[in-house]
DNA sequence: ATGGTGGCTGGGCCA
């Protein structure tokens, strides 16, 4: 079972990208950011053409998250789970895989350590653990991707010394990243790669695809019965070249059965 | 060079 995570960064402007994508590609799950797009106005034919299931959490100009399977979609959950603060945002979309339990997560940028946005991203990644606890156990075959908007450790930015007071790279973040690994969750990527340099997102800006100045902020947190059946995982690269490229890579983790 | 690019829109915000 091959599960991957993009941020498209606009469906509507993506979509001959991600169609092509899916087609060369065919992973057996997607889990999609940034849909940017209201929920009737998700290409739900589009998809389907491609032999996709989709199940959506839009919101237009903005966010939204969807997860499409060609392996049943089932126990659709928009937000959080019942109980737990609602996020005003469209930033997660849960459901069920091929057994497997999938979270498509836009964690929220923060912009800057002192603005009410970084409150609001520390707050979500509290809530994305609450969710968590809420709905399986560390025991279940669990899949959190997307967008974490964190750098995980140094080796995940092309130079730290860039990021000095900046977010993305901040402790205080990156101990609630560690929070929602400590519900029994692991880094896939870092199993099968310990190299620096190795990213999954670039700006647009300046040229920084072409220098290599990117973050891995994109990935899976995998419970420990997927971890042991996960074989294979790469970057794409390769999407992220070309015409209205995103300014993200997709991530892909092969699951065995 | 305190910028740069691209998405939302329809001027300015967001990433």
């Amino acid at each position: 079972m091959l599960i991957a995570t993009w941020n498209v960064n606009s469906l509507k402007a993506r979509l001959p990208r991600v169609e092509a994508w899916l087609q060369e590609v065919q992973p057996d799950v997607l889990c999609m950011q940034e849909t940017k797009l209201k929920q009737d106005l998700f290409p739900t034919d589009a998809i389907a053409a491609l032999g996709y299931e989709s199940a959506h959490f839009g919101q237009g100009q903005w966010n939204g998250v969807a997860i499409i399977s060609k392996v049943g979609l089932e126990n659709v959950m928009q937000n959080f789970a019942p109980g737990i603060e609602q996020d005003e945002e469209a930033r997660i979309i849960t459901a069920t895989c091929g057994g497997i339990q999938i979270s498509s997560c836009y964690v929220p940028n923060g912009r800057e350590l002192d603005h009410d946005h970084y409150k609001y991203k520390l707050s979500w990644l509290g809530r994305l653990r609450q969710h968590l606890d809420a709905i399986c156990t560390p025991a279940d075959d669990v899949v959190v991707c997307g967008d974490f908007n964190i750098a995980p450790e140094d080796r995940d930015v092309w130079d730290v010394t860039q990021f000095e007071n900046a977010t993305h790279v901040s402790v205080p973040e990156r101990e609630a990243l560690a929070n929602v690994r400590d519900f029994g969750l692991t880094d896939s990527f870092r199993r099968f790669y310990d190299d620096a340099g190795l990213y999954s997102w670039w700006d647009y800006r300046g040229g920084s695809f072409h220098k290599g100045h990117g973050m891995r902020i994109d990935y899976h947190l995998v419970s420990q019965s997927v971890d042991e059946r996960t074989t294979w995982t790469a970057i794409d690269r390769n999407a992220r070249k070309g015409e209205s490229p995103s300014d993200h890579a997709p991530v892909l983790i092969r699951v065995d059965d």
